[in-house]
DNA sequence: AATTTATGTCAACAAGGCTGACATAAATTT
DNA sequence: AAATTTATGTCAGCCTTGTTGACATAAATT
């Protein structure tokens, strides 16, 4: 009997998991690698600057809706105030992002993008979309829209109207399939 | 000159980011909520047992590849040794991975799943395997194959290998199409 | 016999999640 | 006008999970 080594007690399951037990372990797997190397891309410049992911989802945010609120913020990041506000103080400690009082209600702030706020954002998206246009080298061209609809049909169906919301409405292939300069200032 | 106000200091840039731009934002933010919402899955379950993510990657590992040794799931992981530690110390103590020293080297130490580690790892995998599902059903039978080719161009290239060592062959659709049991043990 | 390798462990640190409580100013309701 | 609600900020403290560097041990290799 001897407790001493687990691994006696409980046995060893010696076969792998496969799609066999019913599960789609391929494009689990392939979307948490493919996941894990989009990320990497910004992480190495980030660090150069001395910042984090969290600091990346809200610079890229508030270029892409300035004049957000802090609450519109949260709730597209979905993380707390104080996860949100660590991060932010940073941001506007070094320039890259300003409030405005808000025009209508006083009380909010409307977080916009410096200068240096958007170079910033434009560099750390660069890597991002370059691996993004290489893998889609590899398609033809109609098969840009299969993999946009894979992936908004991913997000949960009551978070989609986030996407819709974003300039150039990755939500709505049809506008955004000619890329055209819409009305969207 | 007053540096109180550093709204006033630095403008605000009040046009958004477009794909005018340059940058494929509506591919780069359907990736980040697909992601957000792909890994939501497995968290409320996670809490349950009173484990992160991190324990998450582990019990999926072990499952699919059993046998491998720490060594091996740190460089599938890319974590360092510490932090893979301190989780495989917790899952082994509690029953859902056991370790059995190697019969060529008796250095390593070969990671396998038990009855409760491969219950884990199913449940786990459960609802992310639905919502691909769910996802694919938009989708032409073939277009499934669009999917997995741009995930895979997505992985780093020296990284793919990673992916074509995995039971069931996520790197090579040929062979997982038909979805046969291979000769893979 | 000496060295290298695979693993474990300890201490310490940092980022970025979380909660709960409390403060303030502005808007809204009564 | 007074009371309440809302948007935001801030403080204290906790947890997970990543990091580094140092050191120990056993087994394999040279």
């Amino acid at each position: 009997m001897m407790a001493k080594k687990p691994a006696e007690l409980a046995k060893a399951i010696r076969t792998p998991l496969t799609v066999d037990d019913g599960i789609d372990f391929p494009m689990i797997e392939l979307f948490f690698f493919a996941y894990r190397d989009f990320t990497s891309d910004p992480d190495q410049l980030l660090a150069a600057y001395g910042f984090g992911r969290a600091h990346h989802r809200v610079v890229h945010f508030v270029n892409r809706i300035p004049g957000l609120t802090v609450a519109e913020l949260l709730d597209v990041l979905k993380i707390t105030k104080q996860s949100l506000a660590r991060v932010l103080k940073q941001l506007i400690e070094t320039g890259y992002v300003v409030q405005i009082q808000g025009l209508r209600d006083r009380r909010q702030r409307e977080l916009y993008p410096t200068d240096k706020g958007r170079d910033l954002a434009l560099a750390l998206a660069a890597p991002q979309s370059r691996r993004i246009a290489n893998a889609l080298t590899r398609l033809d061209t109609q098969d840009r829209e299969t993999v946009e609809t894979f992936l908004r049909s991913m997000v949960d169906p009551d978070l989609r109207v986030q996407i819709e919301q974003l300039p150039g409405g990755a939500g709505n292939v049809q506008d955004r399939a000619i890329a055209e300069p819409e009305a969207t200032r």
